[in-house]
DNA sequence: GGGGGAAGGACCA
DNA sequence: TTCCTGGTCCTTCCCCC
């Protein structure tokens, strides 16, 4: 009946229909568009299964209306007066100093083919599958053709759409060329994907001021395009995107050879965005602002090929909010944009006038959260560096029901998985089989075991157990698949209850306590034991002592040889190591293989005491199994990395494990940061922080901000002296979490 | 009551 | 005919100390 039509039609539209949230995709006709999508759609296993889940979130919004219902005047008086407690402190943490940029290449992969097949300028053209597209031009889109859609759809959309598969190499290759530029703007960017990345440009924009104008000066030069086009820059984006407002305004006065760019941040941005150009034919849009969260946003805002400035005001900030649309923010998805619109909160300022029946609703990191965002607030400090919590793979395939096949497959991936493991040298205890039926159901199984894995055998060892579970159990058999997944986490060498910027703090105050004065230049290196609490001590005992004994037998001695300065201070990875037993130089960079020489080595002999080295005592092994996997241990903190010169992993990181879609990305943080909230709260307790490099007291209590302190005082002085007497003893830095509480729905 | 594991989901590119 | 992949974080439940 009507009614029930109706309630379908909602349902369909909210999760299948079409999503023009994004850019370019003004004017289209969508009734007509949803109408296609919804026919072809229709009846679809895939299909029933979305409607299954929009009924889950339409109950629990129901579930969040009945309670909001119940919720006294009181209890919102006294909520009020806790989000006015927790904004008065934000506010005073608010940082504007900071200048943050976050880039993203225009239409990458499709804009990546077209420079390179001209002929595609033309057409209505899409990067992907029949199942899948990553993205799709300017052409497609006004057809309503756009990323994750599959592309059987679209070419019911648009029948002339031109499908051309993804081609990886390529795009990393762009990528890096792009990322040579980022890097000239700040050294320590963070890539987010191919296409995307954040930088500070705060120390950039510092010494631009007094950059001579020769160095701000760049050359209009012809690009491979020349000759075929025309004048080449100008008439690039266009081809692209025809009638976009921000693209001819990009190069004023073209017609000389020249371009001078000013030393303000959007000078800088545009000149980023020029050369990015120059050198790959390729436009990207920027956003400029004092925090992550609103640079993400004001990239967006004049796609493509523009930028977008928020000023580092606070007013200013707060204006560009009031009528930002939730759902723009990162971290805000379908689901939570209908759950707040639920409670008309559609804007940034909306959100800010509900906190306190919000703060009832949601629990505790979700309200926080949303407090943030309504005051503009983000991180200012682009965390680097941080360390990868799992790894996986999976793959989609057509219906398999036979028990063979499965477990043949399974073993299949946990080849993959673990050749994948051994190639960043990572070890996990926990293995999570996942599995997706034909019903577009998905179900994960995990299992944690006593010690970290990284081999096939290994793996599969638990895999199939898991799987074996599911064959054996599923109702009506067989179990019918179209996806299986594997995926390794809780690695050795992460202990995330522990925030990051301790651990500078705690190394060097124990390297410090170590160092005696009579000694060499030489450093015990015994991190974190002091700062871990008593509970995780004990667990990390009680671990190792279950362990048995042959794999306790196992555990490698970690030393690192720590060259000459001029080595510390390169940026290469240490071509080899040199064994603190035999003196011997192992042509090797994998710590694994070297760390089991050591341990053949030691069998013999004692560890001599080698003034260039620096090495794990035997304590440390006792209580912290952690180390058993040398490779990508407890101490790899930031501060150790840049030490060892390490750091280089990160982009491998982000080079290596590609996705089907737009941005495939192996992103390791999300956007915003709970760093703000976590140390104002009202649980939290921290002592004075004195940096242990210059030994001054710090006027401040955000653990961000000091371990910034901390890391420039590294940077300036810290590997010499560190290296010839230790540093001067730093204070240790406790930190309780509050328990969340509050309702979810 | 808190920590850790398991299962499931939201969200991101 | 055909609706991805690989990652993070959060929540809820449960068990154990």
């Amino acid at each position: 009946n009507m009614a029930d039509s109706n309630e379908g039609q909602s349902v369909l539209l909210s999760r299948i229909a079409l999503n023009d949230n994004k850019a370019g995709m003004e004017g289209l006709d969508r009734d007509k568009i949803n109408k296609i999508i919804l026919e072809t759609s229709k009846g679809s296993r895939f299909y029933e299964n979305e409607l299954k889940k929009e009924h889950q979130v339409n109950q629990r919004i129901e579930k969040m209306l009945r309670y909001k219902a119940k919720v006294t005047e009181q209890q919102i008086q006294k909520a009020q007066g806790e989000v006015e407690k927790l904004t008065a402190e934000l506010e005073r943490g608010r940082e504007l100093g900071r200048v943050m940029v976050h880039v993203d290449m225009d239409a990458f992969y499709a804009a990546v083919e077209m420079r390179d097949c001209p002929e595609l300028k033309e057409k209505p053209m899409a990067v992907g599958s029949m199942s899948m597209l990553s993205t799709s031009n300017y052409h497609a889109r006004r057809y309503g053709v756009r990323a994750a859609m599959p592309g059987f759809i679209a070419k019911k959309l648009c029948p002339n759409l031109v499908i051309v598969p993804l081609n990886f190499d390529k795009y990393r290759a762009v990528s890096e060329q792009v990322r040579e530029i980022f890097a000239d703007y700040d050294p320590q960017f963070l890539p987010m994907s191919l296409d995307e990345a954040y930088l500070d440009i705060t120390d950039h924009l510092e010494q631009r001021q007094h950059w001579p104008e020769s160095m701000r000066t760049y050359h209009i030069s012809g690009t491979k395009t020349e000759g075929e086009v025309g004048a080449e820059t100008d008439t690039l984006s266009p081809v692209l995107f025809e009638d976009s407002p921000s693209a001819s305004p990009t190069f004023p006065g073209v017609d000389g050879k020249v371009e001078v760019f000013g030393t303000n941040s959007e000078e800088a941005v545009r000149e980023m965005r020029f050369r990015i150009e120059q050198k790959t034919s390729l436009t990207a849009s920027a956003g400029i602002a004092p925090n992550m969260m609103l640079a993400k946003v004001c990239s967006d805002k004049n796609k493509p090929n523009g930028q977008y400035r928020i000023p580092n005001e606070r007013q200013a900030v707060m204006d560009f909010i009031q009528d930002l649309p939730v759902r723009k923010v990162s971290g805000i998805g379908k689901v939570t944009e209908k759950m707040l619109a639920a409670l008309d909160i559609i804007s940034c300022a909306q959100l800010g006038q509900q906190m306190a029946i919000l703060s009832l609703l949601f629990s505790e990191t979700s309200w926080h959260h949303f407090l943030q965002i309504s005051l503009g607030l983000g991180s200012t400090h682009i965390e680097r560096d941080a360390e990868r919590k799992s790894m996986s793979t999976e793959r989609t395939f057509g219906e398999m029901s036979d028990s063979e096949e499965q477990y043949s497959l399974c073993r299949e991936l946990c080849h993959d998985l673990a050749k994948d493991l051994q190639k960043e040298g990572l070890k996990g205890k926990t293995i999570t089989l996942k599995l997706k039926n034909v019903n577009f159901e998905v179900k994960t199984k995990a299992f944690t075991l006593q010690c970290a894995i990284c081999t096939e055998e290994e793996i599969f060892a638990a895999a199939k157990d898991l799987l074996k579970a599911e064959i054996d159990n599923v109702s009506p058999q067989p179990l019918r698949l179209r996806l299986m997944g594997v995926r390794v986490s809780s690695f050795i060498s992460t202990d995330t209850k522990r925030p990051q910027q301790k651990s500078i703090v705690g190394f060097l105050k124990i390297a410090s306590d170590s160092s005696s004065s009579t000694q060499p230049p030489r450093v015990l290196f015994r991190p974190e034991e002091g700062s871990v609490s008593d509970s995780s001590v004990s667990s990390l005992k009680q671990q190792s002592e279950t362990r048995s004994p042959s794999i306790v037998g196992e555990i490698p001695r970690l030393v690192i040889k720590l060259g000459n300065e001029s080595e510390a201070q390169s940026s290469d990875m240490p071509q080899c190591f040199t064994c603190p037993v035999c003196f011997n130089e192992m042509k090797t960079t994998d710590l694994r293989v070297f760390n089991q020489h050591i341990d053949e080595c030691l069998k013999g002999s004692a560890v001599d005491d080698g003034s260039r080295f620096m090495d794990v005592g035997q304590d440390v092994l006792a209580t912290k199994p952690v180390f058993e996997d040398g490779a990508d241990s407890d101490f790899m903190t930031p501060f150790f990395k840049r030490f060892t010169n390490m750091n280089k992993r990160r982009s491998l990181v982000h080079d290596e494990a590609i996705s089907v879609t737009d941005s495939g990305s192996k992103a390791l943080k999300q956007t915003f940061s709970h760093d703000a909230v976590i140390m104002k709260d009202a649980n939290v307790k921290i002592s004075t922080l004195t940096c242990p490099v210059c030994n001054q007291a710090q006027d401040t209590d955000d653990l961000t901000l000091f371990n910034r302190h901390v890391d420039m005082c590294l940077n300036q002085e810290m590997l010499l002296e560190f290296r010839e007497a230790g540093p001067p003893c730093g204070q240790s830095v406790t930190v309780l979490l509050g328990k969340a509480k509050g309702q979810c729905f």
